[in-house]
DNA sequence: AAATTTCGCGCG
DNA sequence: AAAGCGCGCGAAATTT
């Protein structure tokens, strides 16, 4: 069941119910749809040439509202959990360009998974109304402003995750092959190694005296045989492995470079995820609980720079890149008001502007401190820095540590849009009862559980701490790509061949979003403007969370034929 | 045999 | 021993 509403989100006209084959023609004219979850609906829309062009997501809305501390006081964030909160997030797709995806557990119309509930069952009506209530009974600061900006962020998000499925990210199967027979070798038969790991693996060997049986992939067998040989190493992870001095080191570590890529990007992941010149991810819009984006399928929020050459645009069109430089410190400038570290911020190297504020000596000092400061580092440089930062900056330092705090006793923290963080849990609030009663007894084991229980109290404050800056910097993406979205249709068709009746094949469109980077893929004759576009909607993003605050959100961009000239 | 855990590494 | 935040994924080991 669909329903019509004005720009302010109010429903107007009749409750439409509507099977997805009419879907095209009942949304046409509309300005702005409600629906119950935006992945089951919005691609078959967009596979039969139609577009949104708002969206009001109610699970991703309902996910936020629910736990908000601006909407706490209300009925629908206090009420017991019931269907909604059931609801579980529908696949993406299918998208008629691209076969199945190979562990795809079911397909649309086909059965609900367990504990999950078939939205179809579910009256969208009422929910709607609850939450325009509780958005209009949220409290504090700008409270109903700011929320309704997350909530139509966030399913602006939605769409733009279903059409970059839809889209694709450009993929040539043939630079990428190019790529992995220059460092494997050509592509092995199924159950071989490449060549090149072969050769390695061998040298591995007579570098610690072990049988030809030995595999390096098996890291039991591989530490037993390193230990053996004398090589005083306890684990076998890279950082460790580069302390030691030892002629088995470099061909292992290089051994090791060569099976990741193999296993993560190899010829498998090749034939997997790349169809007719796309690689198509799920985007899990709010995947993480800072509201970040997560995805689902090959992989895609880590693809190595080794591996981005193979993203080339097609004849005609070019890559736009763009990241926003340092967002996270200058998201923390923007949240604690902090009127010097956004002075420090007034050029696009808001680590050589901290440096140049003189509260520290290096830039590499100024990265590190403010990492740790975010992330609650608490040893080497990051901690020895410190100091001088909390001086320099007190108010955006100030907030960071106030939001640890927080964690500490167990309460959560919110976003500058309001997005809340979870609860400790059940286990961590054991723990420090627990702690509290062993601190009486006498003995190691009380003593044991007490410094558990600091460690875990220590660890969430680290995570609120992180939280808010995480979550905010999120905040400032979603804004940023929703009015990149809107501003790139305005922009219009560019002067390019494609088919008519596909509504992106002629227009500069979103392919990829990483976080605080976004890559458009654009007509050559377009470049200009989708340059002018990220620009200017970055700026648009930084008023939308910080009003006249003057911080600045520069970005890097690169007009590009593959992704790894961006960088 | 299937499900779960461990380890490690890629990305921001 | 723990260790600065957030993730997804694959292979081998381990458990059921």
């Amino acid at each position: 069941m669909l329903r019509r509403a004005d720009a302010h989100g109010l429903p107007r006209g009749d409750a439409t119910t509507t099977g997805r084959g009419t879907l095209a023609e009942t949304v046409g004219a509309a300005d702005r749809v409600v629906w119950d979850d935006t992945n089951r609906w919005y691609p078959a829309l967009l596979a039969a040439g139609g577009r949104v062009e708002r969206a009001y997501d109610l699970r991703l809305s309902r996910a936020i509202l629910r736990r908000s501390a601006l909407t706490a006081g209300t009925p629908f964030a206090t009420r017991p959990p019931g269907e909604w909160d059931a609801l579980g997030a529908a696949p993406a797709g299918p998208d008629p360009t691209l076969p199945a995806r190979p562990d795809a557990l079911f397909e649309l119309g086909g059965a609900t998974p367990r504990g999950q509930v078939a939205p179809s069952d579910l009256d969208p009506l009422p929910e709607l109304a609850d939450q325009l209530a509780a958005l209009a009974g949220a409290t504090g600061p700008d409270a109903p402003g700011r929320l309704r900006l997350l909530v139509a962020g966030e399913s602006a998000g939605a769409l733009v995750a279903a059409e970059m499925h839809h889209a694709g990210l450009p993929w040539r199967a043939d630079v990428h092959d190019e790529i992995l027979a220059g460092v494997l070798g050509p592509r092995p038969r199924p159950g071989e190694r490449p060549a090149r790991m072969e050769e390695l693996a061998r040298t591995i060997r007579a570098a610690i005296d072990a049988p030809p049986t030995l595999n390096p992939d098996s890291h039991p067998d591989l530490l037993k045989a390193l230990q053996y040989a004398g090589v005083g190493t306890r684990s076998l992870r890279k950082g460790d492995l580069e302390r030691l001095d030892h002629p088995v080191v470099e061909p292992l570590l290089e051994y090791k470079r060569l099976q990741r890529l193999l296993t993560a990007n190899g010829w498998t992941w090749l034939d997997t995820w790349v169809r007719d010149g796309r690689f198509r991810t799920e985007y899990v819009v709010g995947g993480v609980v800072t509201g970040r984006w997560s995805s689902s399928g090959g992989g895609a929020l880590q693809l190595p720079r080794q591996v981005r050459r193979a993203v080339v645009a097609d004849p005609g069109w070019k890559l736009v890149v763009a990241d926003a430089a340092q967002l996270e410190p200058r998201v923390l400038a923007g949240l604690a008001s902090d009127e010097r570290m956004a002075d420090a911020g007034r050029g696009v190297d808001l680590y050589a502007g901290i440096v140049a504020s003189g509260a520290v000596a290096s830039r590499e000092h100024a990265k590190v401190g403010m990492l740790g400061a975010m992330y609650g580092g608490t040893t080497g440089d990051s901690a020895l820095v410190l100091p001088r930062l909390a001086r320099a900056f007190p108010d955006a330092i100030a907030l960071v540590e106030r939001a640890a705090r927080a964690g500490e006793r167990g309460e959560s923290v919110t976003t500058r849009l309001g997005r809340s963080s979870p609860g400790p849990g059940e286990a961590w609030h054991a723990a420090q009862t627990g702690a509290y009663a062993a601190e009486g007894a006498d003995g190691a084991e009380g003593a044991d559980a007490s410094a558990r229980a600091r460690a875990q109290t220590r660890a969430w404050g680290r995570f609120t701490r992180n939280f808010v800056v995480q979550g905010t910097a999120a905040e400032w993406a979603l804004c940023w790509l929703a009015s990149i979205r809107r501003r790139l249709w305005e922009l219009g068709t560019g002067d390019v061949a494609g088919a008519a009746a596909e509504p992106l094949a002629r227009r500069a469109h979103l392919v990829f979003f990483l976080h605080d980077e976004v890559v458009v893929h654009a007509p050559e004759s377009l470049v200009d403007d989708v340059a002018a576009v990220v620009a200017a909607a970055a700026e648009e993003a930084g008023r939308l969370l910080f009003g006249d605050f003057p911080v600045d959100f520069p970005l890097s961009v690169a007009v590009v034929d593959d992704y790894a000239q961006a960088k």
